[in-house]
DNA sequence: GCCTATATTGAACAATTGGTCAATATCGTC
DNA sequence: GACGATATTGACCAATTGTTCAATATAGGC
């Protein structure tokens, strides 16, 4: 009664997938590997077949997660601003606009976050995607902090850089929670009246 | 083979504190009837005869979180502060202490917030603490605004305020996955910058 | 001290879960 | 076209789940 065979790559691909539709839908409280297989057209078994234990299906998952969304990227478009508090707002905006782009990514996302506060292994992965986002965020403050020398005493590029990361991920969540209270443009401005005081 | 009975209200609160523990041991996914009812030392089916269903036990464990959660609340050591600046400095440093005085409060009611992307009830729950959150914060903001006027041309309280409840909760996330990479001190050194900028 | 109301309990149920395994159809190789 | 490797499957298992229910011990009123 066995049905097509397919290779490997495409066969995980596609668990993948329907691991992300049932996840997605229904959180990964949801996530069950008879759903999976249901979602994906397969027997469960094979499921575990090709993924051993529902551990690793959800390891896979995040991983599949993390490379399917466009990550934190500074494209040409934000590079070629001359100044250094242009480009993070730039910067600021297109993450922002990437948020409510993929919506199901960023919730499935923070439910693996909330997930990593219980499981080490998650928890290093999302650490690691973190810690590459303030790095980046790091790089403009940098430049931000020293156009101005001397100008904010005690003020750090590493700690502007966390309060961007919180910018990014404060608006998230709330845009999460209830999007029609949460005004993008209004939030914006405001961080633009700041970031425009500081330099 | 009953044991000894109690009062209604004294039995919720027992199970509540039990409900409490083992979700903020597992998480929400490892909230069963039964590991409450270990863990309150009572039978699985009197846990069932308080709460009639699972869904009301979590429900009402939302409840009783954002009850014996200190909630945002002006002290007089804030309020007696004459700058408004000074003020949404102060509650800010006060919220983030708070945060990491709670943690496993902090933590399970983010589950909650995640959980609230899919259901309803949990969703206008959560919803509400939070405009709670962003009136307290377009309060403080508005004065700031106030003795300033005119200098921040389409900077809004209201986008100021949603700034600030980011600021909070972004803060949470960050230190909830990797408090080691998050300081404190230099985070709320890079806001006071912005703020003290702003006015 | 009895009696009633009910808080409390263990047993039992069906449904769902992750996981195993032998049977089998499919595919590339000869 | 036969063959061997293996991807695929349904059946099966034990554990856990939410929920129901009859039995029972307890506490308060008489």
């Amino acid at each position: 009664m066995p049905g097509k065979r397919e290779s490997e790559d495409v066969r995980r691909e596609q668990i993948l997938r329907g691991a992300f539709e049932v996840a997605s839908r229904g959180g990964i409280g949801s996530l069950t590997i008879r759903a999976v297989a249901a979602e994906a057209r397969l027997s469960h078994a094979l499921v575990l077949f090709h993924f051993e234990r529902k551990e690793r299906l959800v390891h896979a998952l995040l991983d599949w997660l993390i490379a399917t969304t466009s990550v934190l990227h500074v494209s040409d478009d934000v590079a070629r601003f001359p100044h250094a508090q242009d480009r993070l707002h730039a910067l600021l905006q297109q993450e922002m606009a990437r948020l409510s782009r993929e919506p199901r990514h960023t919730r499935l996302f923070f439910e693996f976050w909330a997930l990593g506060a219980r499981h080490e292994s998650i928890r290093v992965r999302i650490s690691a995607e973190l810690e590459r986002y303030r790095a980046a965020f790091k790089a403009i403050m940098d430049e931000l902090l020293r156009a101005e020398p001397g100008a904010f005493a005690g003020v750090t590029p590493d700690g502007l850089a966390a309060v961007a990361v919180s910018w990014i991920h404060g608006c998230a969540v709330q845009a999460m929670i209830d999007p029609g209270h949460f005004d993008t443009d209004e939030y914006l401005a405001a961080v633009r009246g700041m970031v425009g005081q500081l330099a």
